[in-house]
DNA sequence: ATTGACTCTGTAGTAGAGTACAGGGTTTAT
DNA sequence: ATAAACCCTGTACTCTACTACAGAGTCAAT
């Protein structure tokens, strides 16, 4: 009755089959129980546990980070210190990246600004500057 | 006397040389003359050729969008708009790329905020969001 | 003549997160 | 009984931008 195929669990946390097994390679999933003929049963809280991992990647954490998070999850001692500490440091990188992003669109803006939009490329500036300024 | 050997252009551009041997496989470089031993021979535009790849590459063009953008640096007629094009199309990107990131910072920030970072996992609100939130 | 620095081709590996088979076996429904 | 739908393993492929050899040939200096 609570025999959670592969395709099941899939099916309830929106993603493929190919990437539940990937999970299980990637150790995100514990190896599942297996039926006589080698079919994977999973337990009941496996699909929370892939939208735990869903929920994790769209706040761009890696599947190596989740793993982490996953395993804190175990901790009964101080896993809420060790997450508190990735989320950290995950805003570190996002806000370090945001920076990178803001830098990289000034740059842009200040090439399409000098450029007409047409004629030849031999009045481009956006690819002058690109050849020649430092 | 201006026998740039890869070696040479390489060093000049400030790259490896297999990334030189790279790029013109990719097709980024046109073929070079060779010497009757084989060795590559570059005319004197392959190192402001190459200043042009990484600076487009600082800002974020893909090594694709690249060969697109030296392209067009050979079309006389309309280069300048295509050039231009592409540049808006891709600060529309880092933007899309920007607001991403503010909503996933914003995510991690409110995790952050909940959570006392000390104590079991159990009591970690962090987890928790991650395990029972839509 | 020999050493060391340089170059050649071709192949393979890296990270990250999967996706796509091929070639089987199993379960379920009709 | 048979077809559809499901599952298994194992391997290889995708993308991007390189990087790292192995094994061989070449060039410049001593």
């Amino acid at each position: 009755m609570n025999d959670l195929t592969i395709g099941k669990v899939a099916r309830e946390a929106g993603i493929g089959i190919e990437t539940v097994r990937f999970y299980e390679r990637e150790r995100l999933l514990a190896p599942p129980a297996r039926s006589a003929s080698g079919y994977r049963f999973f337990n009941e809280d496996t699909v929370p546990r892939l939208n735990f991992i869903k929920r994790a990647k769209d706040l761009g954490f890696t599947l190596a980070e989740i793993r982490d998070l996953l395993a804190f999850n175990e901790d009964t001692v101080n896993g809420c210190g060790d997450v508190k500490v990735l989320v950290e440091e995950k805003i570190a990188g996002v806000e370090a990246k945001i920076e990178d992003l803001k830098r990289i669109r000034k740059g842009l803006k200040t090439l399409a600004q000098r450029c007409p939009g047409t004629g030849a490329s031999t009045q481009c500036p956006i690819l002058a500057a690109l050849t020649n300024n430092k």
